[in-house]
Parts: C-alpha cells; sequence; structure tokens
DNA sequence: AATATGCGTCTCTTATAACAGACATTCGTC
DNA sequence: GACGAATGTCTGTTATAAGAGACGCATATT
C-alpha cells in the first residue's frame, strides 16, 4: 500500500525483458490478480511501458485479464509451460510423491525448498492430515537466515562468501531480533556436518523446521525436503523425523544422479 | 532438422519481448530441453540475439540450463508462477477434480481442452485405468478442425469468422483428406445447438472424442471437457459418455459463474 | 453538481538493444 | 591426431522500443 517502489531503484532506463521478469515477480509476490497500472506502481515503471508490456503477454496467454475490470495474472500459457517443466524432471515428480509420502506418514507439513536468487522458496508442499497445519504458499520468497532448509543450501559457501550473498536485512527475524553473520556461518558449518539441520522457534516461536539436503552428482545442495512441526513436540520425536528426512532425501540425490543423464 | 525457420517469416528486427515469446512456445513445442543454438534456427532469429535472451532468462529463474552441454528448457520460476496461476484458478482446480473422476468413473481418458490462439490445447489430462490408453502431452497444439471440442470452442462464431480465424492448412486432416471448410462450420452450428460434439475416427482412425463445453456466465465456450474412447465403442456408451460430459460441463459452467466473483 | 483522483490510450523523442558478422573453442568424426 | 562443423562470445551500427507527458473518460469524494 505504501509508495515503496524501485525493487531495482534508480535505474533509469530499463530492458524490456528485464521488465517482463519485475511484472512477473511482482505478480508472484503479489500473489493475485493486480491491475496494469498497480504493477507499474509496484515495480517502479512507467505505466505507458507496463501497459505495453502487459498487452503483449496478455496477446501471448503468458497473462490473462482475469475479471473484467483489469486484473491480470497468469495466464495459459504459464500453466502449459508449468506442465512441460514438471513432465521433464524426474526429480521434481518424485520429491513430490516423497514428500506426499512423508506428510502423510508424520501427520505433518513436508515441503520441498530451494533457492531462488538469495531467498529460500518453498518449491512443493503437501499438508499433514491433522486439524491443525502449518502451511505456507508456494513460491513466497523468505530470507535464508529464518529457515533450516537455508542453512543447508548454504552449505557450499565460505564465511565470506556466506556474508556476501545474503543481504544484510535478511539476517533481521519477524521479531525485529538480528542473527549474528558468524553465528549463521557457523550454524551452516554445523548442518553441512551433520547432514541435516533443525530450528526451532526462528522465523516464528512456534514453529520447529527440520531439514535434510537433496544433493545432485557433485555433492551440491540442490533442494532440501524439510518437516513444520510444533516447536514443543518432544526431541525424540524430532530426531525421528530427521533421521526419516535424511533417508528420504539420499534416496532423492541418488535418483538425481541416475536421473541426470537423460 | 531441415532447416525450415521463420515461423513469423519476413520481419526484419524482433521485438526483445517477441523473441522471449517465440522461445518459450518453441520450447513448449519441442518438448524437450534445448541447445540455445537450435533454439536460434528453429524461431529464425540471430544466434548473438537468442544467447543474451536466453541467458538473461536463466539469470531470472525463468530457463534452466539442464544439462551440464547446454541445454535450456524450462526452469523454477515457471514453475513457482505456474502454481500461482492454479492456487488462482478455482475453476481450473474444480475441473481438474472432476476429470479425474471422469477418468475413474468411465475408465477412459478425460481431458480439460481449450484454446491457444488459433489452436486447441490440450490444457489437463486424466487417464483411465485400463491397459490401452489414448493419451496426449499437455500443451500440444492441435489443429482444430482435427478435434470435437474444438467444434465447441468456435461456437461464437459465424461461418465467415469460422474461415477467417482457422488457418487453411488446419483443415487438412493428418492423412491427407481435407475436411470442408463449409461443412466444417455447419458442424459448430450443429454442435452448438445439441450442446455436445462428438467425432469418430477424425484425427485418426481408431479414435472417437466426445466433447461438452464449460460456459462463462456471456455463454462463451471457454473450455470443453472431454473423453477419448476407441471408435468401435457401441453407440449407447458413447451416448451415455456425452450425457456424462454434458452434466459435468454445466455443473462446471455454474461454478465458473459463482466463482468469477472472486 | 462539482471537483478530484486515477485508469487506460496516444504521440513523440532518444537512449538502447536487436542484429550482422567475425572470432575463438569445443565437439565429433574419420 | 587432424580436419570440419558447430557452439558460444564479442563488438559496432542503427532501427526501435522504453519512457515522458498529455489527453479523455470513468469512478470516487466533497
Amino acid at each position: 500500500m505504501q509508495a515503496v517502489k524501485n525493487g531495482s531503484s534508480g535505474r533509469e532506463r530499463q530492458n524490456g525483458i528485464d521488465r517482463v521478469i519485475e511484472i512477473m515477480d511482482a505478480l508472484l509476490r503479489l500473489r493475485e490478480p493486480t491491475r496494469t497500472a498497480d504493477l507499474a506502481r509496484h515495480i517502479g515503471a512507467p505505466r505507458s511501458t507496463v501497459y505495453s508490456i502487459v498487452n503483449r503477454l496478455i496477446e501471448a496467454g503468458i497473462l490473462e485479464n482475469v475479471t473484467d475490470d483489469g486484473h491480470v495474472y497468469f495466464g495459459q500459457s504459464i500453466h502449459l509451460f508449468g506442465q512441460a517443466h514438471a513432465e521433464a524432471n524426474p526429480l521434481h515428480r518424485r520429491c513430490r510423491i516423497m514428500i506426499e509420502k512423508l506428510a502423510a506418514q508424520a501427520n505433518a507439513t513436508a515441503q520441498l525448498c530451494a533457492l531462488r536468487g538469495n531467498k529460500y522458496v518453498v518449491v512443493d508442499s503437501a499438508d499433514g492430515t491433522g486439524v491443525f497445519r502449518i502451511t505456507t504458499d508456494i513460491g513466497v520468497e523468505v530470507p535464508i537466515p529464518w529457515t533450516a532448509s537455508g542453512r543447508l543450501l548454504l552449505d557450499h559457501l565460505s564465511t565470506d562468501e556466506i556474508k556476501a550473498f545474503v543481504p544484510p536485512d535478511d539476517f533481521v527475524l519477524p521479531d525485529g531480533s538480528k542473527v549474528d553473520a558468524d553465528h549463521f556461518a557457523a550454524d551452516v558449518m554445523r548442518a553441512r556436518t551433520e547432514g541435516r539441520c533443525m530450528t526451532n522457534g526462528l522465523s516464528d516461536r512456534f514453529t520447529c523446521c527440520l531439514a535434510a539436503p537433496i544433493r545432485n552428482k557433485n555433492g551440491l545442495t540442490i533442494a532440501t525436503i524439510c518437516f513444520i512441526v510444533p516447536v514443543d513436540q518432544p526431541a525424540e520425536r524430532k530426531a525421528k523425523l530427521l533421521d526419516l528426512l535424511v533417508n528420504a532425501a539420499a534416496e532423492l540425490s541418488d535418483v538425481q544422479q541416475a536421473g541426470n543423464t537423460a
């Protein structure tokens, strides 16, 4: 609502393709059909520019007029591209099946997480069956230091690289307290050594995140699978769930190695 | 393989955004990770241009380096956009559930179909449980006159509009025979009157397509649901399946009316 | 009713990015 | 190992599209 514009502040004349990317990312952040003029405000671009680009994207089916009062959102083409992506991604498909199995087995929300730029995102999610569930929208970006998965996803970086990679503001937790960068880097090291990570009451006071790394053939953590459970669960159960995750992630890592020739 | 370039033949200097769209559409058509140089060939664009655009799209996560030898395909961002699209589309979600139900019930492939430009595409598909199934890839474009759904999807057009809308080549069936445009227009009229459509042995000799229209509040056919069954099924069963489809489509049309305020 | 706010469209200008073409490598084949 | 082909990178030029700003219309607000 407030006039915070200019994610890429300062630049004078942007490339059309960059504008397209800004528009799509803005829609992902807003997570709802949005007016073209609002999009222009959000990305800090001239209205005339955004109107012309949005109209072109609508023509191509990449965006869609959702309502008849000018709200646009992702269109049919995006759906088709997404399906093609899913079809071509055996790893992703297997991860989906795995987190569904894990969610049912543990009766907790299981997620597939990865990096997107210098943020953490939930790529896929399967809910537990309980009455109360802790869930997240797919695709919402979260600062890396807020999550257990984030620690595993950085485990190929040195302390200095970590400090360079993570935006300084992202070390500030939702409650306003600050995570020390060196302490965080130590966390990352420990996560690497242990091949798993747990955080209690970090991004919010009631949640415990358990995560294990999915690695590619070079050993790089390309994604994580994780459980979200209430922080007051017995330590024994958390350890058990972590073991589950580590085994599952190892299996998926194997798949990755086998599948990447196709 | 052959040097057929220039889908948009003739144009000298294309817009970068148009190039992006051409690249994504080409990947959808090719349906597999592709080298940048091949993409350039397929869309008839200069290599230097395509390299620069593809690299920018990879940076944004819209495309992804799938192999380490330069093959690119749709990336993580597309997945996230697609998830956002799905989440915001109650109609689409309900259609998905409906075709799954129909597929199980009738033990035949059920699909959700729509227009994409002047072509027909399968938007979603659920297979029957039999040993032999007739399936289609999601997102593959097919000439409108080849399909039963295509007839329903054009039922808001006059004969002249139909002739103007459908590319002349699309009246040629896979076996080389030609569908008469006026005859086709008459088919469309009949489909509109009957609120359903059946084709036997049209796009191939062994397949019968049964389709019913999903309409928006203005009565426009925005999509169809259809069954794909062997052409030699008894007429009685086909009629029964058509009734199933018509009822299901009507229900989804109601949903559309109810849902479009949100 | 009168005013104000804001949306979507249009035109014109000029900074810029699409392109041509040449170069360096890498890959595949004999 | 040597050749040919094709990949990916780089640079300069110029047609072009991103942007500024003004206009008309519709919808709120006083």
